[in-house]
DNA sequence: CTGAAAGCGCTAACAG
DNA sequence: CTGTTAGCGCTTTCAG
């Protein structure tokens, strides 16, 4: 029971006794309409609340007007604020958005499914891994796909942030204002070549001031909520701890601080602990977290309107790196006053 | 030029050489089709990779599988819990999501999109007001809606959680297990039911213990990020400020331990502070947040169940209320290892 | 058990 | 300027 009878093409053309046709051309006003007729269909359009079947339209022009957006974990705050990028420039191009927020094991199948099935015009991907051949295929037969945080080695439009400069740029505040040359590092997932060049960026800036990253300092993380504390204790307990440490993103490094306030000391005063992302969280810590801010809003846009201009025309994919920007609070060492920047 | 070449049930219906009523079927395997035909028919399928398209399927049985998911800020916490939910229980029944993250001012408008251009099969509504008048026509229709956190006075699947009990609850902790009697309050959007049952539950709980809640110890919040700073001031500055703060929600209650610190005070020594809704923020504050736990993704899924059933046979429409629990944690004085519950 | 044909709501030539 | 007509890909009577 569930048939609420909206108003057809044809019923609006009986009413305003024109043809269908006619109603089609004010509707996406293409051809030139008599200023007369058109009044009369509009009227009658309005008389019937009449709005056009986004998919019956589809199935004529092949296009859905429809976008899929393929994340891991859209509770994660990171990709929440892109899905709202997304949906916003998404919006502004008359297009809807189907998201799928499914654990790894699961995005290669609703990639298929949203492909095949619901026949999305095209998709955007953010912190998956999918099959390089499929991808490659699709790619191949023109189907636009922009992909976030990942590079998958096949020509698309990549959208990355810039993690070894922001990464870098974190490092010299630790080790150039702060002075600290004892630096533990808390990996992110191994996958993630975000994870490999932030501890590169970190071990560049140390070498370059005569110190080193030992092996005992690199703990293992996976981005994930929770994981930050076990990684952290294993720092602790190390006959001699870091004087700071660098979390790969602030979920872990919250983590971190709770783990070390638990050891019974007191961030940064004891240990000095940053992270990456600048999620909501960041800011409520105690103490508020140093860290780097990637533009996730912007990327989704940006992502979105990429994946549009390849439906257009077709661009040579373009691979943008966006700047990721120091933010300094406080777990760093800096005083709520004097921050440098 | 973006036109993959996807294989249509003409195309196995000649490799088949059967008729595409067959392949028709085969693929929703209604009557009986002779094995041998089916197999045939199944190994073209394959080779092909056929898969049908979702909406040409929605075209011609008026139901497009897909449903719309309405709410004003995707980025809190709190709702994308509820997305999963929903998405969960979508996939489950082969049904696609949109959702639609739009401030208030823009909700409608969009609400109206789904349903008339989009053709959604359903609408799970969450945290937003739309027009009665809109809604009450909808329903009267027979469109399938389910309504999250608000009582909209339509006769619609209602999910809310109890929000008196869960604020009682913890009211109770404050006054009976800590013995407060001067509680403030934050307040949340004034159009918000929840915020108003939960300030009752504290009023009364308080009353039966001879206190009561005078005027000045009640100030404004909007449950949004931030808005809890200037509230916690203002309490702060009243000559004689409370000694508990309940937040109608840990958004603010995070604001509010913030302010706190920021004057020199040190929850919960000099000031409790409690919450609502256990978001992820409430372990990670300092002290981490006594509050009270909705089950958002359990929400989510049973509104998009309510959405299913409606769309079958016409049940009539229930509300229901879903239990919230109390979660202790030390923000309410309680120390991390004396834990009551 | 299987095929032919109509129709879902809309767009796009092609003729007037 | 406007109407006719042929699809888009699939389901579904209605006949065999």
């Amino acid at each position: 029971m569930s048939k609420p009878k909206r108003a057809t093409i044809d019923e609006v053309a009986e009413r305003a006794e024109v043809s269908i046709s006619t109603v089609s051309r004010v509707l996406n006003n293409l051809d030139r309409v008599h200023p007369d007729t058109r009044k009369r269909v509009q009227d009658a359009i309005t008389a019937l609340g009449y709005e056009p079947s986004a998919f019956a339209r589809g199935l004529a022009l092949q296009r859905t007007h429809t976008i899929g957006f393929i994340t891991p974990n859209i509770t994660d705050a990171f990709y929440s604020e892109m899905v709202r990028g997304v949906e916003d420039a998404a919006i502004a191009a008359n297009y809807s958005m189907i998201v799928a927020s499914q654990p790894a094991h699961n995005t290669e199948r609703r990639f298929h499914q949203l492909f095949t099935q619901r026949r999305v015009d095209g998709l955007v991907l953010v912190g998956i891994n999918v099959d390089r051949a499929d991808l490659q295929q699709l790619i191949e037969q023109g189907f636009p796909i922009a992909v976030i945080q990942r590079d998958l080695g096949v020509p698309v439009p990549t959208f990355v942030v810039d993690n070894y400069g922001g990464a870098r740029a974190l490092a010299e505040h630790l080790v150039i204002d702060h002075g600290y040359r004892r630096i533990g590092y808390i990996t992110g997932g191994s996958d993630s070549p975000g994870n490999t060049q932030r501890l590169n960026a970190l071990r560049d800036v140390l070498r370059e001031h005569g110190a080193d990253i030992p092996p005992e300092y690199v703990v293992p993380g996976t981005f994930l909520r929770g994981s930050g504390d076990p990684a952290m204790r294993q720092l602790l307990d190390l006959p001699q701890p870091p004087e700071a440490v660098f979390a790969a993103n602030d979920q872990m490094a919250a983590d971190a601080i709770s783990a070390a306030r638990t050891r019974g000391l007191t961030p940064p005063h004891d240990i000095a602990i940053v992270g990456f992302d600048d999620i909501v969280l960041a800011s409520y810590t105690t103490p508020p977290l140093t860290t780097v801010r990637q533009p996730s809003y912007e990327i989704g846009r940006r992502a979105f309107e990429a994946v549009l201009r390849a439906l257009d025309d077709n661009m040579t994919p373009e691979r943008v790196v966006l700047p990721a920007s120091l933010v300094i609070r406080e777990s760093c060492g800096c005083s709520p006053s004097a921050r440098t920047s």
